[in-house]
Formats: C-alpha cells, sequence, structure tokens
DNA sequence: CGACGGTAATGAATCGTTTCAAGACAAAGT
DNA sequence: ACTTTGTCTTGAAACGATTCATTACCGTCG
C-alpha cells in the first residue's frame, strides 16, 4: 500500500511537502504540487485515515444513533444530518438500535474508540449513564427528538405536547367526540407527550372522551390489529389519533377496505403523526403531524458544530405542523 | 484524553502489559489483569481505535452501498449484514447513495481512506473502474444483489429473470392476458432483468399481449401516476406487474380507492416486487416477489470474510419466491 | 549447586500522517 | 556588498496502540 514516504521519494521531494501538497496547497510552490499531485495519481495514493486521525487526535466523522432505520422519519433524520455534514466535509456514521438498549450502547461504545465529533442520539433507554459518560470524555452528545430540561444535554426537538394538542384539537373541531389514541409503549417520551397533548386538547370540551389504546411497539402490524379491535367494537369512537404514521396506516388498513362496513373519514376520522411520505399516498390520504424531519438532522448537526460554550441556543424545538388530508375530511358527523 | 501510558503508570506496569491485558488476557498473570482492569475502569479509558488500526493496518469495519437507505427492502439488507458483522465483532460503515453516482464514488473514497476490511455494494452507475481500483488496492469488493457475470466480483444476488417469469406467469395463470409492467429505468439492472423475465413468459402465450410503462424511479409517487393512467385508460390491462413494491403500492393506491371503477383484483390483477413487509398490509394486500433481502446481507458479508482465494463459491444467486395475496386473487377474468 | 525451562513483564520499534522550527535560497532594499 | 524579507522546502517529533525480542525471576531437575 503507497504511503506518502512512498510518493515524496517519487517526485523527490520531501514528505513534509507532500502533507502540504495534500492539505495546505497554498504553502507550495505551483510546480511542486503538480509533480506531487501527478505522483499520487500514478501510484495510485490514498490517505490513511487513521494515521491522519492519530495526529489530529479526533476524526472527522459524528456518530448517529437513531431508534429504527426502517422508519422512514428516522431515514429522513439521518438525510439531513449527512447532508449538512457533508457541507463541512464530515461523514455520518449511522446506526441504528432496533429499540435494543444494548446496540444502543454498543454503537456508543464503538463511536467512543473511533473519538468521535460528538454522538446525535434519539436514546432508546432511560439510562443516561453511558451518554454523561461520553460528555464527560469530551464528546458532545446531542439529542435528536428528544429533550431532557433536567440535562445539560444539547437537544433539537419537536414539541411533541403541541403536536398532540393539534391533532386532536382537529379532530374536535371537525366534531368528533369520541376520541381513541391507538398510543406505543409509554416509556418512549414522544409517546407520552403526544398523549398529554392530546388529553388538553380534550379537556377543552366537556363533552368529548378520550380512550388510550396502548400497544407495544409502533408498527404497522400493531396498527392492524388495533384498527381490527375499532372496527368490531360495541362502542366504536368517531375519530382516531395514532401516536404514529406506521400505526395510522395499519388502523387505516383494518377499516377502509371495501365491505369493512366503516368508512374513513365519514364513520371513523383518522390521524396519524410524523407525515412521512407514505402518509400522503395511502388509500384515503392520511391527515397527519408534519415534523421537520430532515431538519432535524441538518440542527442537530448544527447544534455540534456551533461553538460549544456560551453563544448559540442549547435547546431547539420546533413546531409541528398539521397536514389535513381525506382521512379527516368531510363535514362533521354530528 | 486517557491513554494505555497512563494506565500502565498508574497501575504500576508497562504499555505492554496493559496492551497485553487488552488483547492477551492469557499472557498475563491474573493478579495483574485484574489490577490493570481495575485502573482502566477507575480512568474510563477507552481504546483510540485510529491508532490501534494504524499499527494494525486494516480496520475492523465492512462498508456497504445502498441505493436508498429509504427502501426497507435495503434497510433489511442493511440489517443483515450488521448482524453477521457483528458476530464477527465487526462494523457496518452505511452509506445510502440516494441514486447517485457522485454519492456512491464519494463514500467509497471514504471507505478507501477508512482501509475498511470491504466493500459490498449495489453500483448506481455503470462505471466500474472505481470498484476495479479498490479491488487492485486489496479492498475486496462484493456486489449485492447484482451480479456481473463477465467481472471477477464476488456477489451475492437473486434471480431476477425468474423472479420476473415468476410473477407474470402467475398472471397468465390466473387467466390474465393483456399485461402491463410498470418498470423503472432500463438502466437499473434489476429492473431490466425483471422485465426480461416478464418477456420471456408472456412468449409462452401466445395469445398474451406485454406493455412496458417505463418511470423515472422506483417510488410511491411514480406508482401512483402510472395506476392513474392506467385507470383512465380506453384499452385498461387486465393485469399490472410492478417491478418494485413501492411502485405497485402506488399504482394500488390510483386503483383502489372507492368509487374509482376498477376492481383490485376483479378488473386489473396487481403484482409486486420485494415482499417489503408493508406489502403484506396494504389495502388489497399485495401478491409479491419475495428476496431473501436480510439473508442477503449476511451472504454479502460471509463472502467478504471466505478465504478470498480458491475455496468457496465466488457467486452466491438466490431464487425468488412467489407470494400470493389478495391483489392477484380470485377466479380469471375471462 | 548450577543449568535449564517456563512464565511474566519490559521497552523500543513500528504503523502513516501532520506539524513546526529551522534551513536554503532568491529577490528586493539600503 | 550586505542585510532584510519572503517563499519553499526539509526532517524530525508526535499521536497511541501493538508487537516482539529481550530480560528477570522462580522453581526443578540433574
Amino acid at each position: 500500500m503507497v504511503s506518502v514516504k512512498d510518493v515524496a521519494v517519487a517526485a523527490g521531494v520531501s514528505v513534509g511537502t507532500v502533507s502540504n501538497v495534500l492539505n495546505h496547497p497554498d504553502k507550495v510552490s505551483p510546480a511542486t504540487v503538480q509533480r506531487v499531485q501527478q505522483v499520487i495519481a500514478e501510484l495510485g495514493f490514498v490517505r490513511n485515515d487513521a494515521a491522519r486521525q492519530l495526529r489530529a487526535g479526533r476524526s472527522r466523522s459524528i456518530g448517529l444513533v437513531v431508534l429504527d432505520v426502517g422508519n422512514p422519519f428516522f431515514a429522513e433524520v439521518a438525510r439531513g444530518a449527512e447532508q449538512r455534514a457533508a457541507e463541512e466535509n464530515l461523514v455520518v456514521l449511522l446506526g441504528g438500535a432496533d429499540q435494543s438498549p444494548e446496540r444502543e450502547s454498543a454503537y456508543l461504545d464503538l463511536f467512543r474508540e473511533q473519538r468521535v465529533l460528538g454522538v446525535l442520539i434519539t436514546p432508546v433507554s432511560d439510562d443516561l449513564a453511558a451518554l454523561r459518560r461520553l460528555d464527560a470524555a469530551g464528546i458532545p452528545v446531542i439529542l435528536v427528538d428528544r429533550e431532557m430540561p433536567e440535562e445539560s444535554f444539547r437537544s433539537v426537538s419537536v414539541d411533541d405536547v403541541e403536536g398532540g394538542y393539534l391533532a386532536v384539537s382537529h379532530l374536535l373541531e371537525r366534531g368528533r367526540r369520541r376520541i381513541a389514541v391507538v398510543a406505543g409503549p409509554a416509556s418512549i417520551p414522544q409517546v407520552a407527550d403526544r398523549l398529554e397533548g392530546a388529553r388538553r386538547a380534550v379537556a377543552e370540551h366537556s363533552d368529548a372522551t378520550l380512550e388510550v389504546i396502548e400497544v407495544a411497539a409502533l408498527t404497522v402490524l400493531e396498527g392492524r390489529e388495533v384498527g381490527e379491535r375499532i372496527r368490531l367494537a360495541q362502542d366504536r369512537p368517531d375519530a382516531v389519533f395514532a401516536v404514529n404514521d406506521l400505526l395510522a396506516v395499519g388502523v387505516l388498513q383494518a377499516l377502509a377496505f371495501a365491505g369493512s362496513g366503516v368508512r374513513v373519514p365519514e364513520d371513523v376520522a383518522l390521524i396519524g403523526y410524523d407525515d412521512i411520505d407514505f402518509a400522503a399516498s395511502t388509500v384515503v390520504p392520511l391527515s397527519s403531524i408534519r415534523q421537520p424531519a430532515r431538519m432535524l438532522g441538518r440542527t442537530a448537526v448544527d447544534l455540534l458544530l456551533a461553538e460549544p460554550e456560551g453563544a448559540g441556543e442549547r435547546t431547539i424545538r420546533y413546531r409541528p405542523e398539521l397536514v389535513v388530508r381525506e382521512s379527516t375530511a368531510g363535514v362533521s358527523a354530528n
């Protein structure tokens, strides 16, 4: 494997000069730059990043740990982070925790060994020890889509309480009163917050009721099962708020097939959360709460790169946005 | 930041011994191991992977470049690769090319600088120069979901010609004769092969016709537009084969909404490709061609890790499998 | 009692790059 | 002619972990 030394010899210059051609071409005479680059091309020299990092003391990469790579929302977040990082000539190491604290922790260890510039993470576990340890070791931690007011971590998130409130208020405005919320495990803070928002909206209408249906995972399949139960229920709700679009899509499939006897939105209105690309194009296009996913990724990188001390915001919170489509369209059922 | 040296001093041993505790604990007396590990814990020492790599000459990571991280099929492939890699204490660097040759090439450069153990890739471009260069530089390249008989790269793939044949044969068996194929850009080899398979199946029935509808990208949105056109067409086909599930879902949405005047599968049968999780739970559950996505990822890693010379297979080809659901169910329309 | 074998521990050399103080050289100024 | 200024280039040190030849030590055996 070709090293700077080989290049130096072949070009008849010192290793220092080769390095300068690579990193500070302005410090080297044009003729020399030319010659060295020629040799580099001929020999097919490629920098050894390990050596470079070793010298530099830190890497040029950022670690990103998300709950689930398969979830389009997080795929979007990752895209945003990558784009922003690329602009700074940095690289994103992407890890999917698949909801498992073990995998999350494995990635954190890895990132530590890699001396990443920082870690962007949507934590699964509530075990913050690992994160604090990173922080203490000088590796900044940025929380993504999660906030912890009492902690010192910087974060970029979307107001989930407001999102939940928006969703359910919208249903109420449409005249719905018997609201069901399909919620994932309450241990997930995003879920808890959206539920809280839903409760607040319902509290504003004395004649409205709220039923919470808890599921084990935020997947299409779980949503489908819940939808099935709703379809067959005696006292069917007239509106459903699913705390994530995957769940909503599942519910929709159970309700909206021909001959189900239930019409969406006429009989049951449905709203999801995240506004994944797919939501815009389900059978009955799905109303949803949009989160600026890509922006979340970009901003997380911004936050990481900002001067660590003082200056910028430490916590950025975006506001979610209601997107109305057919699944909640039409006049009130009442 | 704590280094082996610091640990050595604190534990009253030499750096060599600390290293041995880390890598060959059997060579060190139990008492010393104990003491050193204690100190490591106290000081919060974490190996610097850059230094380790530099010395070792190669890294412990594998590069994976896929067409699109957002596509559930590739998310699955990545999962498989990660699992297998983890078993060998290796790590997968995941890069999404987003269909862009530039991004693909950027990742390859990065992986080269990282001295990855090998690169698993589903190439976007036909420009193999970069891949050959990698190979020449001693970084093995494994093609994923793609095959190039005339090239020397090892590969793991699924027989796309057979898949296309299976799909369309199934439609023909159901009595359909006017087949439309919704195909992505023909420049994508997977697409071309599936189309080829479709042609072969049609050729076996003299009374069957095949219409090819080419789209620019393999997305739900594109599928939807095509579906719209099909719905309104004068001489509507009685069956549609979409070369990927995202397209199929799009087509389905344009056809299968209440009041569209078209029933699936009665009027138009529909089959997709990939059998993504989502396919099983669309409004009209989607028939599809299943590919062992996770296995593809696992096997790619296996291939990479196998003895480079001689011995094992160089090319592994899986067979796709027909999965019948409602979108092609029911008796023949004829 | 001395040689031997085996186990533990050592410390210098090494990987490939970047940095930086110092040197070489030429052009410009006095 | 001699200093000054500035531009290029050099070569050695440093980053942190691993390796390996060497040394130290202790108990055994002849």
